[in-house]
DNA sequence: TTTAAAGTGTAACAGTTGTTACAGCTTCAA
DNA sequence: TTGAAGCTGTAACAACTGTTACACTTTAAA
């Protein structure tokens, strides 16, 4: 799975004491063996956990956006930051490694300190929350659609804002069904459905929008 | 409808030069009348908004965890703050004035100054954030759980890890129902089913869980 | 080119949830 | 006490989605 935190990519550097980073830096690495399950669901949240090396798998919903399957995180990459701040600051769900893993870790009050004087830290830890978050906030808007036909019509409405009224999709039917969280045939039903009304023309990847009023009425 | 960001009660006072805020804080306000439509949806968001009076809506997910509804969010709340620093830096929705407000503005660039010169800024921005996104995570996973029986398991069981097994909750079946998107006569279907089943026990809003492995099954 | 694997279109049927309606029960105020 | 309004339990039916199965097409590897 390629990464999608860019911002953290360059984290080992930093770490390392280059780029500016202060060689007082409180910090702690831990390494673990395979199989082992490093952070329980309840689990205090008290430090800034990021994964150095190696892979490990939860229970949440995964960077593909797929639904509440197992989600492969890769190193780099922290490990639940936006619990470090919150008032319930526990873990939502059970890190068990898939391999040897490395996990360096760093106090909260650390990350505070660093935060104040290292801006580029800052930024990455914030613009890591904030594409969480809207990540976040794109799946349950598309999740809360209740019908399938209007979980496509969010889907293409948000393609075509971005692109054309043509455009090619990166998944396949059996992945978007999954995107959406639906059967696969039930997908296939309601697009063909959606065909037979001219509200939209798929071949293949590519789909076109041709009635965006009808489109949006199925958002309801 | 109660405020639910007590850390964001003292702002008022900090932005007014109390609490050793900075008197060279750049910032600005604006006033707008009822009924604006202050951002709209794909909006650039380039600075921090901060409701200072009055009252909003959009159309988010609500405060009370209810669906895709209209959120109403009242003073002193920070509008889409998440999004200041994410990689599409856009509003997801509009919002719109239900009455007249007062919008304080600090440019994102003030933001980041002020983030690493006050410490108490950072704090509370950083633990909105995180309470923000801790949220939205429940959200998520309470509505991956496709069957109404497995949102009610899902449901209990966070409760439950609180409390005992027995305790009593702050919300009627009708807005049970909303909480999990689903009808209120369906709600009350399935909670007779499981009774019927010895799974649990509901007198009014005091709910007991009498078979913990069975409401652990409901989960899949 | 051939062949296996993956992806797609479709249908019948089962299962779950939504809709609508109504009766009984609570609560709260007049 | 007595309504009135809100809340809850339940039922019949409609609507939608999931499951399973299979034929067909496309893709990629041998």
């Amino acid at each position: 799975m390629k990464n999608i935190d860019p911002e953290w990519n360059n984290f080992r550097n930093i770490s390392n004491g280059g780029d500016g980073f202060p060689p007082d830096m409180q910090y702690s690495i831990k390494f673990h063996g395979k199989n082992e399950v490093i952070f329980r669901q309840g689990d205090l949240c008290d430090a800034l956990n990021i994964l150095m090396t190696g892979s490990v798998k939860t229970e949440m919903i995964t960077e593909n956006g797929n639904l509440l399957g197992i989600e492969i995180i890769n190193a780099p990459r922290p490990l639940a930051p936006a619990f470090l701040f919150s008032g319930n600051n526990r873990f939502p769900v059970d890190v068990t490694t898939l391999e040897e893993v490395e996990v360096l870790r760093i106090p909260k009050d650390e990350v505070i300190r660093l935060m104040t004087t290292q801006p580029d830290f800052m930024q990455q830890f914030l613009t890591h929350n904030a594409n969480r978050t809207q990540f976040l906030t794109n799946r349950l808007q598309l999740l809360s659609i209740k019908t399938i036909k209007g979980k496509i019509a969010h889907f293409l409405l948000e393609q075509a804002g971005e692109q054309g009224d043509t455009f090619t999709l990166n998944r396949n039917q059996t992945e978007l069904a999954d995107f959406f969280g639906v059967a696969r045939p039930s997908l296939a039903r309601s697009l063909s459905e959606m065909i037979e009304e001219g509200i939209i023309d798929v071949n293949k990847k590519e789909y076109t929008i041709l009635d965006k009023k009808k489109l949006r009425e199925l958002l309801v």
